[in-house]
DNA sequence: GTTAACCTATGAAACGTTTCGATAAATCCA
DNA sequence: TGGATTTATCGAAACGTTTCATAGGTTAAC
């Protein structure tokens, strides 16, 4: 096993050359007074000269502190291909950019459910974010032990413990009020619906706002324009026939994602139906894809880049302000017309 | 500022505990010899009970090794919704499993160009992943750097330089080989090309690839016949009207990457052409977009997981063989036939 | 029964920072 | 001018590990 030594220039080598100690060197690096101006010139032009760059590692260990922001995501085979997560992740690296730190991500079948808690003192993490909590796992003594130790965090999720904690998410009542309004006021009411991960925050949430809004709206109530599906592609195809097969078929369709409306879609297709003609769709989160698909989908979207920054906005408040208090920000969807509908 | 200082077990508070010297519960942590085995199931028992785990920072800092991978991606303001840069970290994450080392990004625009060697040194990264150099830097020096002081890292891309260094890309030849003769099989002789970004090492290969391949099997040579993008969505869409313009059209058109084929199909569908009725589209790379777009593209598969993969791999074993020579891995692309043609 | 060889466990030093109390120098005020 | 106050700089300690030379304690060999 090889090693590589030729050490770099460190703190002290920048001291010995200006003829000061080293913690002065360090005063100077970190920009706090009681310097006097024109050394701190000197050194900091030695500095300059001698190519010195901080040993972040160092500096975590003793202040405990990591200038990263470590992004904790579900177990999940093919994670960096779900572009759901990688929106988010796409507006947590702005923030990274905003706040000058780096990005970590730790993936939570490798950490060998390690809690949260332990992988942020594993790696000194004092900034995290969570993406999509699963449900059927009790986190509360993880998030209680991350508040305790006072390590800033966000979830990227609804959270329904008792503890106040950051979290963002999406106004999922209004956005099914969005679709079903649209729906509506294109003539339909009868329309089927697919329901999301009951092991998630938006999917019962999503499903009970249909429940509610479709009756208060005097669409068809039939048990069977619900199937259930959760979140995948997959599901969006192998439910949506259920669909079909109706003596009374809908005449809409609406999914609790994309990823199943574009299931859905595939199905469909295979049938012969013809979107928006002879059946409309939509989806809900305004992913990546959904603008290429045929006919380009019509859905709700989630606010995803906003989403990620705000979850590190809100961690980095809780860290630097004194008394603040942990919030959920819920964010306003949006209808995106394309023509699915 | 708050602080967050409820320390957390040590090594040090296992060892009081175990009542042994902390060094010795370190050889245990480590799977280091020279302990008893019953000390060492002892010791065992008590760090798994108080709940210890390593601070990986201390750890680092001693070592000079971070038990991470290092990714460092080109300046671009939404880097995380490049599916093609994903598909390539997806593999990297897979990489990072198998080596149980967490993952890193640094962004070359967040980092005001420091050069690769300094991140690394700022941050004790030990293996690097380079996506995608700019050929208009000069990366040399750096490259340099990274070796003389025996940072493993791998660069996905081709280089050019003289230093023999670990490098993944694709069989550019043998891609647009594949791409050209399915195109003749179907009986195109007349095909337009729009060409990749000139500042980087596929763009020029496969437009070279493309003069060659295409003279040797008789295609129109027109110079007009090749028009010039940047790999982008935008540059496919504004570059395709110059071929559909030419008072011979092509019969079949080949992007150089799948984002310009894409654009390219938006256009040539606003201009009412039907593909592939009127005109034939390939891609080149076989992102996750292509597969949902109407009508589905025929394309050239880069392997691109693989190469992410293949690009830690590398560099894992320049860091561990003793005499490991650096290595260019050409992996072979793939015909994927769907129905753009 | 002595010496050599080995194995286990130890304690100190090191990694590159930050922090903090102490000291020395400079400034102030009367 | 001298004491008090402020300011500038320093040195040591600490962060949680790993490593390495060394000291005891066993065992093996003669």
């Amino acid at each position: 096993m090889k090693r590589f030594d030729k050490s770099s220039i460190t703190i002290k080598d920048v001291a010995k050359r200006a003829g000061v100690a080293h913690s002065t060197v360090s005063l100077v690096m970190n920009d706090r007074e009681h310097v006097s101006p024109k050394l701190r010139e000197r050194i900091l032009k030695i500095s300059n000269e001698m190519g010195y760059m901080p040993n972040m590692v160092a500096r975590s260990l003793i202040s405990k502190k990591s200038a990263t922001v470590g992004v904790v995501f579900p177990e999940n085979p093919h994670f960096f291909t779900i572009t759901y997560f990688l929106m988010i992740i796409d507006g947590i690296q702005n923030a990274c950019k905003k706040y000058d730190r780096a990005l970590m991500f730790f993936s939570l079948d490798q950490t060998k459910g390690e809690s949260y808690y332990k992988i942020s003192r594993k790696w000194l993490i004092d900034l995290m974010i969570i993406l999509n909590v699963d449900y059927t796992r009790d986190i509360s003594k993880d998030i209680r032990d991350l508040k305790d130790n006072g390590i800033a965090f966000s979830l990227v999720t609804k959270y329904n413990g008792k503890e106040k904690v950051n979290s963002v998410c999406v106004d999922n009542l209004e956005g099914v009020r969005l679709a079903l309004e649209y729906l509506a006021s294109k003539g339909h009411k009868r329309i089927g619906f697919i329901s999301g991960s009951p092991n998630s925050a938006d999917g019962p949430e999503r499903l009970d706002a249909f429940k509610v809004l479709s009756k208060k709206m005097g669409f068809d109530q039939d048990e069977d324009l619900i199937v259930h599906g959760d979140f995948t592609f997959e599901s969006g195809e192998r439910e949506v026939p259920k669909l079909l097969e109706l003596k009374k078929r809908p005449t809409a369709i609406f999914a609790a994602s994309d990823y199943m409306a574009i299931g859905a879609m595939r199905a469909m297709k295979a049938q012969g139906i013809s979107i928006p003609g002879d059946m409309a769709l939509m989806g809900f989160d305004n992913t990546l894809e959904v603008a290429y698909v045929e006919p380009p989908l019509t859905t709700i979207r989630q606010p995803l880049q906003e989403m990620g920054e705000k979850a590190v906005d809100l961690a980095v408040r809780s860290m630097n302000e004194e008394n603040f208090e942990p919030q959920m920000a819920v964010l306003k969807p949006e209808l995106i017309k394309r023509q699915s509908c």
